[in-house]
RNA sequence: GCCCCGGUGGCGGAAUUGGCAGACGCGGCGGAUUCAAAAUCCGUUGCCGAAAGGCAUGAGGGUUCAAGUCCCUCCCGGGGCACCA
């Protein structure tokens, strides 16, 4: 096996079957991405199977003629690496670097189709400088801006988070139990793209795992609604919530505003003292509570009374303004109207209180003030005023039109998607290319100044302490403002590592490029991405922010797409007896044993084998034993064939020459679908049918068992290219196997010149008939009729119905 | 709680539009080869039955000449969302 990789990764080096940056290549182009690595050790069984799919894919379209773009680079910004360099106190780029180079290796050895000329790194400066330069674009556009605000931390990562880096109230990375903290961050206005980004996705609908775009539109969460204007008595201004439910507004008996908001601490502020404390109190408790507990779903209510009023613009009602945690701060605005009979939450809060509950909505159901059940259906309308007798649908119009006509609300749109948090408190990131001067404020970082390099990692304190440890490095950070010379300071900050993965797939085009991030020719030639192979651990994430970058792009006039990635393949994760892999748990598989027990081709070979590529692979119920027995099976035909190269495969054996042009075809279909497995089982279909040609049929010499062989070999390229060099060799042709070509399918030995008529009595197999396939109907109902087992079976019984559908099918009813 | 996606032999999984259920493989069993073992090769392998035949795609019902596939109800598993007004 090491011979084997020792005689053709030089070769394969040396002839660079895969490199795709020819100017003058003529083929046509197709771009296929697998997403890149972090770089934190070497790679393991996930890396295989990913890495493995992907060359499947990649490997087929270089068959079929195409000039396929395949990099890889690194994902190299990131924790684990400062981690390092505070536990065993190296350097993270040395870390980062002796990684990738480990990596690398591996992946050379285990024959990833990957066009070596096209590697990055987002930690080195050629690729950072352009995060700092897109970041500019952006903030010349306000789309990044710096804002105060109650943002998530990790207390263990010492960090501010994301959103979509909280799940389930812990920490994206670590786990660790997420708390909130006020603090002026940077943000990207993602939040200005949402209908974009909703729109868009009929774009991808089809093209995409349909459950991606579920967990996407729910992510942004667009939801229709109204906001309704409220006077505070005793206040100038009045306050605006936000429903979707505005027809249910003579339903409202309290109103509540987030515990958290500027508006609940004013409004406690002017409300006799013991309101005040009792807020302030409140206020404390919630502030410390973590946001695994925030969520817990059967939490009670809870909520001060601030004493104080809003009236209801439809009614003039007075609404005693509570102050709770269940009303958010940061959705809508924070502030809402609440209508205990159709929404549970204020349902439950007004049981809490003692609040009375006026039903507006006659569903039928029972009475929510007795039930405790909430009802949110439709029906007509009830103690509405001039909405009485309305249904849902009609009472929302009426009650916007009466609100806009007074000017106390108008219909509006709002969502669950957040503005994207990119500012990160740590060391091994994209410094952030602004200055802060006292006179002039936030001075972006003259171009011509890009990259800002990162300082030196000696000498700093990289232990988290909640502010950046670029802060420590002074002549780093002290500079003279760009506008008015005066003393100034670097921003300490460095970017959130998903800016990095939300645009290098446009740096691949060219990731030397020192003029641009990218081509504009390039980008129109090669993008958007043909298809892109990843885990479903990104469906939000990297997938979201790109899509996002690149309708910013698209607007900056930069790109002529709107969405980067055409088509969409999630792969499945590799597990061990039923759970994910993990030292601690002691299911460990390494990968690095697995090569050696078995090779690099019989483990491609599992992975692909195993199942279909979204699905998880158990590795317990995987064989790479078997994998291997089939593949020298495979190599042993190319050693039996005994005609001469270049051979007329025409006046073969037409059977087997049948079942090559019919694996030829089915197999290419499969990999289309994304039935890998299926496309390796009609290899092994081949190999078992050219093994008995060889054995018992026409023999080795038939031209019909070469170009079988021949198919074989090209077929098994895609999956294990060191068998199929091999089988190519012995087969009398110079390397590579690679370049091969697709063999064409003669569409004349797809058809059978014998098909199988299953002959049915009611449903019931009776017959099995062997006719050709060009049979016309009455012949055969006659045939079919005729036979011994059909006439027992309909037992004298006449034929009420005879359903034919030559060739394959005839099926009698008997009366 | 809400929303998705699944449930097919001992196991992983096949099955264009409803048309031979179980492709291909793993494992098992039997045999050949061997002093023996490994490796390899051949055969066999859904269940019941001696056979004819019958029964089988989570359970129950329905549509249809025909259902793994379509419809309804339920059970189980996996995933996503979860105070977003």
């Amino acid at each position: 096996m090491l011979a084997t990789q020792e005689k053709w990764l030089p070769v394969w080096d040396d002839l660079a079957p895969f490199r795709s940056g020819d100017p003058a290549d003529v083929r046509p182009k197709k771009y296929v991405l697998d997403m890149f690595p972090y770089p934190s050790g070497d790679l393991h069984m996930g890396h295989a199977e990913a890495y493995a799919l992907g060359d499947v894919v990649a490997r087929y379209w270089v068959q079929r003629g195409y000039n396929v773009m395949h990099p890889i680079g690194w994902d190299a910004f990131g924790l684990p690496a400062e981690n390092a360099a505070i536990r065993r106190g190296v350097d993270p780029a040395a870390w980062t670097y002796e990684n990738i180079a480990t990596q690398k290796a591996s992946m050379r050895r285990y024959a990833c189709s990957f066009d070596w000329d096209r590697v990055l790194n987002t930690c080195d400066p050629e690729f950072y400088r352009w995060n700092q330069w897109l970041f500019l674009r952006l903030f010349e556009k306000g789309l990044a801006y710096r804002k105060p605000s109650l943002v998530n931390w990790c207390p263990n990562d010492q960090t501010v988070l994301a959103n979509e880096q909280v799940v389930a109230g812990l920490c994206e990375r670590c786990d660790t139990p997420v708390t909130k903290k006020k603090l002026t961050q940077w943000y990207f206005r993602i939040t200005d793209y949402a209908d974009r980004l909703l729109d868009d996705m009929a774009q991808l609908e089809g093209q995409w795992p349909e459950k991606v775009l579920l967990m996407q539109r729910n992510w942004v969460g667009r939801s229709t609604g109204a906001d309704v204007v409220f006077e505070i008595e005793d206040r100038d201004a009045p306050v605006t919530v936000y429903t979707t439910r505005p027809d249910t507004l003579y339903g409202a008996t309290f109103f509540v505003v987030a515990a958290d908001s500027d508006l609940a601490a004013e409004l406690a502020v002017s409300a006799p003292e013991t309101v005040g404390r009792a807020f302030n109190e409140y206020l404390e408790q919630v502030r410390q509570t973590s946001e695994v507990d925030r969520l817990a779903s059967d939490r009670p209510k809870t909520g001060v009374f601030l004493e104080r009023y809003a009236i209801n613009p439809v009614n003039g009602e007075r609404l005693p303004i509570y102050a709770a945690d269940y009303v958010l701060a940061d959705y809508g605005h924070g502030a809402i109207m609440a209508v205990p009979a159709h929404d549970q939450r204020d349902l439950d809060f007004a049981r809490a209180f003692g609040l009375p509950v006026v039903t507006v909505v006659d569903t039928g159901e029972d009475d929510p003030a007795g039930s405790g059940i909430a009802t949110t259906g439709d029906g007509a309308m009830v103690n509405s005023g001039p909405l009485d007798g309305l249904d849902k649908a009609a009472a929302i119009s009426a009650i916007i039109e009466i609100l806009h006509d007074k000017q106390h609300g108008e219909a509006t749109v709002n969502y669950r998607l957040r503005d994207w948090l990119i500012s990160r408190q740590r060391y091994w990131g994209t410094p952030i290319p602004i200055i802060h001067c006292l006179d002039c404020g936030e001075v972006p970082v003259p171009e011509d100044q890009l990259p800002i390099t990162l300082p030196r990692s000696e000498g700093l304190d990289m232990k988290p302490k909640g502010t950046s440890p670029l802060g420590g490095a002074t002549d780093w950070v002290n500079v003279p403002c760009p506008t008015c010379e005066g003393p100034a300071m670097r921003d300490t900050d460095t970017m959130d590592t998903f800016v990095d993965s939300s645009w290098y797939f446009l740096r691949f085009l060219d990731p030397n490029l020192e003029t641009a991030p990218f081509d504009g020719e390039q980008a129109k030639e090669w993008m958007p991405v043909d298809q892109y192979v990843g885990g479903v651990t990104h469906a939000i994430l990297h997938l979201l922010y790109s899509r996002f970058f690149t309708k910013v792009l698209f607007d900056l006039g930069y790109v002529d797409f709107t969405e980067p990635f055409t088509r969409l393949l999630n792969q499945g994760m590799v597990v061990m007896n039923g759970s994910a892999m993990s030292k601690s748990r002691g299911n460990l598989v390494r990968l690095s044993d697995e090569l050696v027990e078995n090779g690099v081709d019989a483990i491609r070979l599992s992975m692909v084998f195993a199942g279909p590529p979204e699905d998880d692979i158990d590795w317990s119920d995987v064989s790479p034993a078997g994998s291997r027995k089939f593949l020298s099976r495979a190599w042993r035909l190319s050693g039996d064939v005994t005609s001469p190269v270049g051979v007329d495969p025409q006046g073969g054996h037409a059977a087997l020459r049948k079942a090559t042009h019919h694996a030829l075809h089915e197999g290419a279909h499969a990999v289309e679908t994304f039935r890998f497995n299926s496309m390796v089982a009609r290899v092994m279909e081949l190999v078992n049918s050219t093994r008995k040609a060889i054995d018992s049929g026409p023999g080795p010499g038939d031209p019909a068992v070469r170009e079988a062989a021949e198919a074989v070999a090209i077929m098994l390229s895609l999956v294990a290219p060191y068998t199929a060099e091999e089988m190519w060799e012995r087969l009398g042709h110079p390397p590579t196997v690679a370049r091969a070509g697709w063999p064409e399918v003669d569409e004349s030995l797809l058809v059978a010149d014998e098909v199988t008529c299953v002959v049915q009595v009611s449903g019931k197999v009776r017959a099995r008939l062997q006719v050709s396939p060009s049979i016309d109907e009455d012949t055969l109902r006659e045939l079919a009729l005729a036979d011994a087992n059909v006439q027992r079976s309909l037992d004298g019984r006449e034929v009420r119905t005879a359903i034919v559908r030559a060739p394959k099918l005839v099926n009698f009813v008997p009366a």
